[in-house]
DNA sequence: GTTTGTTTAACTTCTT
DNA sequence: AAGAAGTTAAACAAAC
């Protein structure tokens, strides 16, 4: 038994929200995408607290799934069977820690309509006299995920942008920032956008011999050649003709399958968690939720219509895709 | 029969 | 104080 009145480190309830808690087990695995048990695994691999309890917190949990957009689910292949979908993160949700706290999303992420984000965009385009490119929106969208997707090859460089490359994003679940023992509160996340969120044409190419990760996309070493997703073969001509009709959930319309950031692939896999003896001190050091509230917003996102004077491109269409 | 997923609803906590 | 974000419970359908 701990001491009495005080709990053990490691049966604190971690500091951060299901939501986080999610996005960490997808982004820490390789295709950027798990299965609902697998999410559980990694939970309770890496955090004794909820190696107890487990029907609450996994009801919780899959209440998460469902009711927030910033998730979307991907059809399993056919070549590999099993129970549910895999999970992964909505292709356009952002940073949803960048204002530095785990519990606590700034804002909650609400997935617009792809022709309206599609319409969202070419005006935010419009407005800074950028032609859109490609102007179909199936092509589009199939466009900015494969770029997207693109920021998880090693090494990789975005055509257009010779300054980032894979190994230039900032990683917001690194291994410090899931364990860090002496964690007080914002720390290590990345203003910066993960991928440029519009491209004004060309793809980024492959190191010759490399292929593109995930599952839909794996035996792809050409960009030009890979298809969008198994499921989501008919994509373009669905797109195109019921356009307007295209309603959440992503479950029942043609959606990009593609998880979207770069995570853990420069930091290698996430130590198995010592399986800790509930009462020792040597596993995961969490701490209890840090009282410190640091958060000072630099350029608040405003609602209504933003001026983009000083503005980048980037922010202006991140916060009209976030907003609303 | 259990797991996965959706939904409603009441509740708590945090921000403004 | 009010609203937004997060948590928990629970009923239920569908998939395996």
């Amino acid at each position: 038994m701990p001491r009495p009145g005080r709990n053990s480190y490691s049966e604190a309830k971690p500091p951060y929200s299901y939501i986080a808690l999610t996005a960490m087990a997808i982004q820490s695995s390789t295709e950027k995408m798990l299965p609902l048990s697998d999410i559980y695994k990694f939970i309770m691999d890496r955090f004794p607290f909820y190696r107890k309890n487990t029907q609450r917190w996994q009801n919780s949990l899959r209440h998460n799934l469902s009711f927030n957009d910033c998730f979307i689910k991907i059809p399993r292949r056919p070549d590999r069977p099993g129970k549910g979908s895999y999970w992964a993160l909505h292709p356009f949700c952002g940073d949803m820690f960048e204002n530095g706290s785990f519990l606590r999303r700034r804002k909650r992420f609400k997935s617009p309509h792809l022709a309206q984000q599609f319409a969202q965009i070419q005006s935010a385009l419009a407005a800074e006299q950028i032609p859109m490119k490609p102007a179909d929106p199936s092509l589009f969208f199939q466009e900015q995920a494969k770029i997207r997707l693109s920021a998880l090859a090693p090494g990789s460089h975005i055509q257009g942008y010779p300054n980032i490359n894979a190994t230039a994003f900032k990683q917001p679940f690194t291994i410090e920032n899931i364990m860090a023992p002496d964690y007080k509160g914002p720390t290590m996340l990345s203003n910066q956008p993960l991928v440029p969120p519009i491209t004004m044409g060309g793809f980024p190419a492959l190191p010759n011999g490399t292929s593109w990760p995930g599952s839909a996309y794996s035996n792809c070493s050409n960009i030009d050649t890979c298809q969008i997703s198994h499921t989501n073969s008919d994509y373009p001509s669905q797109f195109n003709s019921a356009c307007s009709a295209l309603k959440p959930p992503f479950g029942q319309t043609p959606t990009l399958s593609l998880p979207m950031k770069p995570t853990l692939q420069n930091v290698g896999p996430l130590p198995t968690q010592h399986p800790v003896p509930a009462h020792s001190h040597t596993g995961t050091l969490v701490q209890a939720a840090p009282q410190a509230h640091h958060h000072h917003h630099h350029h608040a996102v405003h609602h209504g219509h933003v001026s983009s004077q000083n503005r980048t491109l980037t922010s202006t269409l991140m916060s009209t895709l976030n907003h609303h």
